[in-house]
DNA sequence: GTATTATCTGTGTATCTATTCAGATGAAAG
DNA sequence: CTTTCATCTGAATAGATACACAGATAATAC
């Protein structure tokens, strides 16, 4: 059993010491995977993924119809699509008095689409149980 | 302009009627829903995430080898791969007193990929702003 | 059997966050 | 200019949650 230096200088001990030189040399910094941790984030809420599946269906909506297909409130809609569109998942474009949002980019579809296919097609992690699969 | 009858029954006005009633009709069910908003939020902490592509590095690591590669405690570590793991996210292989966990399927590892990805390449929402491209 | 090591689990606390309400801003209509 | 409508923003509150400490469980060594 080898033993490395943590990044906070105490040794610890290490059962693989090269993957842990491995996966430490190539983790992302600290401030990538913050960025991709906050992504992640955003999309962990109900209501914002309520808000995001409806703009991958119609493409585009304002938000008093996002209110009205998410079933929510339009302050609870504004507020969410604020935090969206401050991170780049949606952006908005005004016509008149109606703000109209749709996904910013392709990557946002592909993580939708991505998850839901990865939830029904491992119907494992229903509410608790979720062992080893055979 | 319409108005459709939201899920609670309030009549709400509508710009796009249609497309309103599009996004609901194909609109992931509550349970679905759920379980996909639970994915995200999970990879939506820092520690976890950071967890998360050390496995993807390194293929597979025990709890003592993840705290080192992600300079955490092993407390700490394990109950966020106790989180992982009852979602299906993450699986343990026990072999005598060390647990080695991996990622249980490539959709995990797809979701990291592109989300880390879509931050590189999308340079924009750093720290707060993030208005339109161009 | 006891000792030791690795991992897990219960509990408490401090922090964060989603939602709501009230009011502000921006845009069009009269 | 005043009114009306859509959206936005600030503040307060209730609920969720991550981390740390202490102790429990599992597996090997002696």
């Amino acid at each position: 059993m080898g033993s490395v230096e943590s990044l906070e200088g105490c040794v610890v001990t290490a059962v693989h010491p090269e993957k842990v030189r491995l996966a430490t040399a190539h983790a992302p910094a600290a401030e990538e995977l913050a960025r991709v941790s906050a992504v992640f984030k955003l999309l962990g809420d109900p209501t914002r993924t309520r808000l995001l599946y409806a703009l991958l269906e119609a493409g585009e909506l304002c938000v008093c119809d996002l209110a009205a297909a998410t079933a929510s409130t339009e302050t609870t809609v504004s507020q969410a699509l604020r935090l969206l569109r401050a991170s780049g998942v949606v952006s908005g474009r005004r016509e008149g008095r109606n703000v109209f949002y749709r996904l910013s980019d392709a990557h946002v579809r592909l993580l939708l689409d991505v998850t839901r296919e990865h939830i029904t097609h491992d119907p494992r992690q229903a509410a608790g149980g979720a062992e080893e699969e055979a």
